[in-house]
DNA sequence: ATATTTGCTAACCAAATGGTTAAACTAAAA
DNA sequence: TTTTAGTTTAACCATTTGGTTAGCAAATAT
């Protein structure tokens, strides 16, 4: 592993374990087993450390996004394969939602940067196909916009606020998991049944 | 308005769009208008200010909370008298959700610490009414948790991601706070539809 | 073989940051 | 009127923090 790739482990780490403002070039530096110098050598800034760190992390996730936007699937799968694929992805990657969400929060400019970019998931797609399937008679009436909204929530929530949900429903991290690993077909069922006709 | 109080809500504005790491003492007291050193002789630290400032906020939605933990409604009523009263309060406290996740997500000492109070909302209650409801065959069989964490997801998520949720959704302030007003009954119509017997 | 670039470190620097102090001001109690 | 207790400020302090510099050693090019 070259120096440059020991920093940016490093610096994963440490800034999806502290946010961006949290994080101190040092502690990045002792993680990465390097002079500190070396940082600014390769990455210039803690700004642009961060941004490379950020991005990576951004366009991890955004392909499981594209399932439901982009695929030919009819809604149903859309939905079941979303959730099924995202939990799976994001399990073995549990900081990332947290720590995208905070510093999208914390930093309002940086979230449109990121979204103007090609590899942006894009809901108009999504949303022409469902209205298409309620006037087929096939789901229910419902605003569009809300019923990603519902599927997005239920998927990405627990992730984005683990200690809450652990605290809340007083459970350990193994549980934690196991409802996940429920979750994968759960979701879908409950939004299907909310949505469909008949 | 005291000094004190000056300082409080200063220190409120300033922790709920920074967070601890991201605030400064100095930004607190110019948005005070007072000294800095102020800050010191009323609350110490900034750790113990914050502690002041992020109980708080956690206390202002507990209650809340337990609307849906507590009271003595059927489980439908309790699912939409929370929802909309969560919504209804949270509209009007934009930035509490993201700051309270934020911070337990970054200090997860602090999380028990928090629930171990006795203002701290217990879900065992709700377990067993939802477990009785099943029984009753009011409801479909479904993990108690699984159901909580769906209301709760779908309720605070978009609070606690705003800027994520408006990215993706590519809409503005305005409409989203439309959507929220949508969802203090949406929510509840989704979540009754899918788990209702019949 | 020599010059030059690249990777790397130790030491250093200026600014920022949380926190302290001593003195001054204010208002109420004695 | 004098004490006394609480409030406020300016100046100061030690440490932390992001960032820089000068130099060295190994690789690369000439």
């Amino acid at each position: 592993m070259t120096t440059e790739e020991k920093i940016f482990q490093a610096a994963q780490k440490i800034f999806e374990k502290k946010g961006y403002a949290g994080a101190r070039m040092q502690e990045i530096a002792n993680e990465a087993g390097i002079n500190k110098a070396m940082l600014h050598y390769f990455f210039r800034s803690k700004e642009q450390l961060f941004e490379a760190v950020f991005l990576n992390a951004f366009y991890k996730i955004a392909p499981k996004m594209n399932i439901i936007f982009m695929s030919e699937m009819s809604l149903f799968d859309k939905i079941r394969s979303f959730t099924d694929e995202y939990i799976s992805f994001i399990v073995h990657n549990q900081y990332l939602p947290a720590f995208i969400i905070q510093e999208m929060n914390n930093n309002p400019d940086f979230v449109q940067k990121v979204l103007q970019n090609e590899n942006a998931p894009k809901p108009t797609v999504l949303f022409k196909q469902i209205e298409t399937e309620i006037a087929q008679g096939i789901i229910k009436p419902i605003n569009p916009k809300q019923l990603l909204l519902n599927i997005f929530s239920m998927t990405v929530f627990p992730f984005a606020a683990p200690m809450l949900v652990k605290g809340l429903l007083q459970i350990s991290q193994e549980e934690f998991n196991t409802l996940m690993h429920e979750r994968k077909t759960l979701i879908a069922e409950q939004i299907i049944n909310a949505i469909k006709n008949e």
